[in-house]
Order: C-alpha cells, then structure tokens, then sequence
DNA sequence: TGCGGATCCCTTTTT
DNA sequence: GGGATCCGCA
C-alpha cells in the first residue's frame, strides 16, 4: 500500500507527509500530544496512517522503545513497523507491539511474582482450558437426570463470556444459555474449582492474562506508573473490537498524560462474542476529556461499484459514527450475485471463474474466497484439488490444534511444568495400557518425589504398568541431559519417541509426521523452550496444517481460502463471498438475536469490502441443512438491503453448460 | 482398568 | 462427520 516512489521525500531528505497523505490522514499522523479518535473507514488507509504517525515521532525524536502498538495480531503490528522502517529507518523496529495478549504476556513474565506465581506461569489454550474444566466436569458425576451439564467447551465460553464481558456468571446463564438456569449452582461451583486449579497448577487461560495485567496495575501502583512513564505514546489499532478489560488497561496505562491514538471503525466490530464491545469507541471522548476526533471517508481500495454495494450493506445497521465511503477512481463492473444449483455447483461456479481470472493474467494469490465459517469451504477444496489449483487456508482449525501437535508439545510441557497435570495425562495415556486412573497415580507419585519430570524415574510405582513405561523413561532421561537451551534437539528426541505412537494412531501419520518435521522447523529459531511454548499459545500460525508452513508456501503462487474473521484487513483484487444463504450465512445460531444479528451484518460487510477490482457473492439454491433439519433456500437476508440494480445477477447450473 | 465398538448428540467466528 | 457416553470383553 505505501507505494515506495521517489516523491515521498522532501529536499532536506525528511519524508514528504503532505504528499503522501490525504488532509484527514496528515492531520492524524502530526497530531501531537493528547487523546486522539480516529474513525477510519474500510479501505480508508488506517494501517497507513497508523505507519506514518509512527515513522513521523521517531523522526520528531520520540525513543521509539517509549512508543507502544497494541494491535490484534503479531503479524499486523510486525508488518506496520516493517513499513514504518522502510520510509524511515531501522529504528522503527524497536517500538514495542504485538496483540493485548503478548503484551499481557511480557509485563507478567516480569511481576509474575506480584500476581503470586514466583516461578513464572504458564498459558494455557482454549483446549488445555476446556480440559482442565472438562477434568472437575467429570467430578461432579453426572448432575440429575434431565439436567445434564453443559459440555466442556459450553462450559469455557460461558466463563469466558462472564469475565470478557464483566457480568455476573448468572447473568450470562440467563442471557444465553437458559436453559441451563437450574444447573446454575453446579456451573458455578465447576467455575469456581476451575479458578483454583489454574491458581495451583500456574496456569494463565488467555482471559487471565487480561484479567492479572489489570489487576496488577490496578493494585500495583509503582508498577503501573513505571510503565506509564515508560510509554509515552500508545497506539491501538482495531479499537472496535476490544473489550471492555483492555479499554480500562488502554486507560490504566495512559494515566496521566493520555497520549494515546486509537483507530477503529465501528462498522467492522466482528468479535462482539468473545467479549468485545464496539461502544468502546463510542466512549472513548468520554473517558478522554479533550479527544479530538477525526475521520477517514476516502476509500483507496474498492472500485466505486464495489463500493455502492457495500454502502448498501451496512446501511441498515444502526452505528453511531455514521460515515459514507466514496472513491475518486472510476470505473469497475457490478459486483456479481449468483446463485447455483447446489452446493457442489458454487464450487465449480468458483473454480471455473479462478480459471477464467489466471488465463486473463490473475496471480492466484490476489484471489481469496471467504466464508462464514471455516467448514463451509470443504466441498470447495476437493474442487480445488480437482482443478490443480493450490490454495491456503486460514482460520478454523489450527495446526497448533491438531492432536498430533498437541501431544509434542506435552512431553515437552512436563519438562519444564512438571506440575502440569493436564501434559502428563496426555504424555501418559499415550502409553500403553495406561488410562485415566493410571495417569492420576503415576502423576500422584511424580508429584510426591518433587523433583520435577525426572520424579519418574525414581517414583514407586505398581510392578503392572513398568514395562511399556520404560521408553517414556527414557526419553525424559535423555530430556534431562540436553542442555536448558537446546530446544531443536528436545523436539528430536520427542519425535523419535513418538513416531511409533503416530504410526500406531493415525492411518494418515506420514502427513502428521511432516507436520511434526514443521514443527522442529520452527523450534529451531528458539533459544528457550518456554518461549517456544507461549508463543505457539498465544501466535499460533494461522493456516491449517501440512500448508503454509514449508518454506516454499512463500514462493508459490496460491489462492486464499479464509474465515472472515480472519481476512480482517487483508484484501484482494477478486474477492468470492461463498454459501450467502440464509440460516448459514447469517448463521442460524444468530437468527434470534437481534445483537448477533447485528454483529453478522457488520461481517458481510467486511468480508465485501475486501475486494478491490472484483467481488461476487453466491449461494446454493436449495440446501438441505442437517442442524437445522430443513431446507435452506432463501439468499441471505442482508442482500435484500442492495437495490437490484446494483449487482448482476445470475443463475449457475454445470449441467447446462 | 483399559479399550474398542455402537449410538446419540450437535455442528461459528479467535486471543 | 466428530465427540461424548455407554457397554461388553480382555
């Protein structure tokens, strides 16, 4: 986006804001002290702006380690201050970022002792969550009959949704999840053994490292003014979709001198249920007396027929910072609306237009197609397979997420937390003739010698379970040996000890291994294991396993399959919104609330403000749903707010071609 | 106590 | 099509 031309420069060799920026843009990145709003619509040129203001204080003389970038990936805030290096220098570099989360991370790893884990902690994911919960779940038996408990992973995201959203546990029960009021005692009672647990065991959840980050500021006053004074200027990208603990840290930190920038656009606040509330960007002249607001309208991506449609897209909803988008660039073809005969048809539908695109000249990688959720891209990739067209996918499943993944990265846990019960269940019924209560005496009895992974070893254990675990045995000896930062070579050891369980396990483990080979791949750039570890929690990479991670996945020219969710600030020269279906896109899930309805509004919209030259939108006709039990037949309901005149519609059937 | 098979359920989005 | 759960066998 920032075209590196020999105009950007002024004669005195510093850069050429006024002719780089539009007015809007050039006043938010020479803004000076205090709080600042800036409402940038899709499209608008948030990121760089967001990459100038940057550029432009470290060029004032700002210390670029007193800047702060909060941002919602690692990847976005890393791309930012990689721009921000190119049209000034090396020193952008040095300004700190990443997400709430990794930054929540850093300052704990420092006052961990303050939130009373003097040996540090470790971060759990919403799986190792969901089994912890799933673990006290078991406890508790069965409940009554007729009123059963709420499955483990209901269980997490109604604890989630309690802390994200600052609301009482009941409230959230009645709010979502009614039908579960007479198990509520129960719920709580699970809710509250969990706390205890993580606080045994030193596990953070990704909401604890929220919750301590705020608390530690809140309780620790020198801390936080240390770091107040520490950063001077905070920056946070996609204001609209924190939630209301990261609004209160955004503040906690600024105190007092409030040089904080944030950026979001209302219109695009996707992430309402994990916690997020868009009204934060509402507030925020409210609890920054002085904000000066200022507004991106210029579109620099979309042609204007694209964007007449997106217009009409949003138009219904009832945001408060209404804004009208328009672009001075003519030109561009109606967006197309096709529906097809069935589900397989769209994917020929898109194959066959892909084709059509890369014999024009189309690179497939300026080409995504995006969707409501990641399985609705299944029948596609065998299509695309079919067709020889190679493409990545992002979001949905994660490597990091696969079982195979997982149990790697269990034996590598027990080493450094051998208190970990939850790894050494899962290293220990890995093996042989060891289930659930096997798992739990010898954990007992590793425990009990206190001394770490090696209590193996040397605990008394019944004579029945010895010999298959002599290769484990093994392995954590030789662990024991590497030295602390030979991270590569414990994932060597790992994999030579698993592979026979692989091979034994999954029909498909020659896949599964390569993914493992991946995996050391990437352990090899670390020095220390509990790096490794936190980041693989909370960066996980983003693409579904056995792609994307090779290194010639950077060379190869593929198609995007992505979520929605995360194509967020991404875009495209051809965009293909799929399965626009009402019950599936909005989902069913969300029909009878008004708010998520809202909220899926507000994704179609930033799914087709993606597309920069082309978009097309399509459906099956006529789809028989299994969750639903019935026929889905009627295009999404957001379309009926675009006049007909606006699109190009069409029918596709494969068997009258 | 572990494990494989059968049967019943529900099936979004992510740090 | 995958997980949770139950049951019967080793």
């Amino acid at each position: 986006m920032i075209e590196l031309g020999t105009n950007q420069r002024l004669p005195d060799g510093g850069i050429d804001y006024r002719r780089m920026l539009n007015p809007a843009q050039y006043e938010a990145v020479t803004f000076g002290k205090g709080p600042l709003l800036v409402i940038a619509g899709a499209g608008s040129g948030k990121t760089r702006t967001l990459t100038y203001r940057v550029a432009r204080l470290v060029e004032a003389g700002v210390a670029p380690q007193t800047i702060l970038l909060l941002s919602f990936t690692r990847k976005a805030s890393q791309e930012m201050l990689r721009r921000a290096s190119l049209l000034l220098d090396q020193r952008c570099q040095e300004v700190a970022g990443g997400t709430f989360h990794s930054f929540a991370n850093a300052i704990l790893r420092r006052y961990a002792g303050k939130i009373g884990f003097p040996q540090g902690f470790t971060i759990i994911d919403r799986a190792d969550s969901e089994d912890l919960i799933n673990l006290i779940r078991k406890e508790f038996g069965s409940a009554d009959e007729g009123h059963p408990l709420p499955r483990k992973a209901t269980l997490a995201s109604l604890f989630s949704r309690a802390v994200n959203k600052n609301e009482s546990l009941e409230d959230i029960i009645y709010e979502e999840y009614p039908h579960f009021s007479a198990q509520k005692d129960l719920i709580r009672q699970i809710w509250q053994l969990y706390g205890t647990r993580k606080q045994e065991h030193h596990f953070l959840d990704y909401d604890d490292l929220l919750v301590c980050l705020h608390r530690l500021l809140k309780e620790h006053e020198e801390v936080r003014e240390r770091l107040a004074l520490q950063y001077e200027y905070i920056m946070v990208d996609e204001y609209q979709d924190t939630n209301r603990i990261q609004a209160d840290i955004v503040s906690l930190l600024a105190s007092p001198r409030n040089n904080v920038m944030v950026v979001g656009d209302d219109a695009q606040s996707i992430y309402a249920f994990r916690g997020a509330n868009y009204k934060n960007i509402i507030d925020f002249p409210n609890r920054f007396a002085g904000t000066r607001i200022i507004k991106l309208e210029e579109n620099y991506r979309s042609l204007q027929p694209i964007l007449d449609v997106t217009n009409a897209l949003i138009a219904p909803a009832a945001e408060k910072y209404s804004k009208c988008l328009f672009t001075q660039r003519g030109g561009g073809s109606l967006p197309a609306l096709v529906a097809t005969a069935g589900e397989n048809a769209q994917s020929r539908f898109i194959v066959r237009e892909i084709a059509r695109m890369r014999s024009q000249g189309l690179p497939l990688q300026r080409i995504a197609v995006l969707f409501r959720a990641s399985f609705h891209s299944f029948d596609l990739e065998l299509e695309l397979n079919r067709a020889g067209f190679p493409f990545v996918k992002v979001g949905g499943f994660k490597f990091s997420e696969s079982a195979h993944i997982k149990d790697v990265i269990a034996h590598l846990k027990i080493m450094i937390a051998p208190r970990d019960r939850l790894s050494w269940y899962r290293v220990l019924q890995l093996v042989k003739k060891i289930g659930p209560q096997s798992a739990q005496r010898i954990f007992e009895a590793v425990l009990a010698e206190g001394k770490g992974a090696t209590g193996l070893l040397t605990a008394k254990l019944k004579s029945k379970s010895k010999p298959e675990l002599e290769r484990l045995k093994e392995l954590i000896a030789a662990m024991d040996a590497l030295p602390p930062h030979a991270v590569a070579q414990q994932g060597a050891l790992v994999l030579k000890y698993y592979l026979p369980i692989l091979q034994e396990q999954y029909d498909d483990h020659p896949r599964r291994a390569r993914d493992i080979e991946q995996l050391l791949a990437i352990m090899e750039r670390y020095e220390r294991l509990d790096d490794f570890l936190s980041d693989m929690t909370l960066e996980p990479p983003n693409t579904s396993f056995g792609e994307g991670l090779a290194a010639d996945a950077i060379t190869e020219d593929r198609l995007t399959l992505s979520t929605i969710h995360s194509a967020k600030g991404l875009e495209w020269d051809t965009v293909f919104i799929i399965w626009a279906l009402d019950g599936r896109f909005p989902s069913y899930q969300s029909m009878e609330k008004p708010d998520a309805l809202e909220e899926e509004r507000r994704l179609i919209y930033v799914a087709a403000t993606r597309a920069q030259h082309h978009l097309f939108i399509t459906y099956p006709q006529e789809i028989y749903d299994r969750a639903t039990q019935s026929v889905l037949y009627e295009p999404s309901r957001f379309l009926e707010a675009v006049p007909q005149d606006l699109m190009d519609c069409r029918f596709f059937d494969p068997r009258n071609m």
